[in-house]
DNA sequence: GTCTATAACGAGATAGAC
DNA sequence: GTCTATCTCGTTATAGAC
């Protein structure tokens, strides 16, 4: 693999364990066995690399969210997977990229704020065309907007990460991600 | 006040908003006019300081808690009276204390860690037994253990704090806040 | 209790050789 | 592309005067 990617893999995996201000170009280095000039040739200043990570995380996320479209299911189904994506992201004792960047969010350059927040704004989209579909389909009953729906999983499944991993715990965070979508997108009673 | 209860006040903000890794003895002097050296003599280390701020908030949190059981009122009331604190919380621009700290978990010392958590399992024990109430009195209506509803309001509240901050926008985590407790915590079918 | 001064270290970043 | 060497600054922390 070339080297910009391996240490994206690297600064990545301590953003998401450390956050953005918890580790250094010294760490990357000494984790790949190059020189900290050497990093600075892919990514001349942390705040680019920044960007990069958000940028790749992104394109990844909507790649997953991508392939649970194309793999088919009901509404139900998908959300189901989408809280998935976050269960495997804790298994790596991580926190989500951009939820980890929402917590230092005042300390961030401003390329990297943007970026965070289309993130999200992403993920809500998708989220509510799911919940549109399932509910125009039957298979859901929605309580108010899709989109105020969406902001909700969202927001709750990032807070269950939150604090789900100081506890070290995945169950705890499949116990409240399964209570949260049942109580929020309820299938609707097969009448 | 005393120069300890000002130390503590400025860099309780500062960790709120910048996170632990985000802020330096240095912002802390400065912004009260002292030197950092004065800093040190009232707390040695970084590390002391961020046990002493958690101690202080938790005590804080736990009179805000006293506060809404003298108050009185049903379960119901009780728990939007919780969901205040956290927006108040953001109206200040701030992140939870504990809620920014746990995004840092695996950079701290292991009493802040310790701390930490003992934050959290006081807050689900108290909502849990406000769920419990409302539920023994037929206000409230719980599905599965009052425990998991506990976990499950914290972590919506506090991830609901951790996504609204990047948007700044306080009636973005009003709206999730009240969707999350009238999903979870539903009244009751007043048969 | 608070100061100045400084130690000791790590950070992000650059210059220039290879 | 990657290195060594270095710069500059910020960090936590301490020593010792007042």
């Amino acid at each position: 693999m070339d080297t910009a990617s391996q240490i994206l893999d690297v600064a990545e995996r301590l953003v998401q364990v450390r956050g953005f201000n918890g580790f250094s170009y010294a760490d990357v280095a000494s984790e790949l066995g190059i020189s900290k000039a050497g990093l600075h040739y892919h990514f001349a200043s942390k705040a680019e690399l920044g960007e990069a990570l958000i940028a790749r995380y992104a394109a990844r996320f909507a790649e997953a969210l991508n392939a649970i479209d194309e793999r088919g299911g009901d509404a139900t189904a998908k959300l189901d997977s989408y809280a998935r994506i976050y269960a495997e992201v804790l298994r790596d004792r991580r926190m989500c990229l951009c939820g980890m960047l929402a917590a230092e969010y005042d300390t961030l350059p401003e390329p990297m704020r943007k970026a965070i927040v289309g993130f999200f704004d992403d993920n809500e989209r998708w989220l509510a065309g799911v919940l549109v579909e399932g509910s125009d389909a039957g298979a859901l009953e929605l309580d108010g907007s899709a989109k105020d729906e969406a902001q909700t999983i969202v927001s709750g499944l990032e807070g269950a990460l939150l604090v789900a991993r100081p506890y070290g715990d995945v169950a705890r965070f499949e116990a409240t991600a399964t209570r949260l979508l049942r109580s929020l997108a309820r299938t609707a009673p097969s009448a």
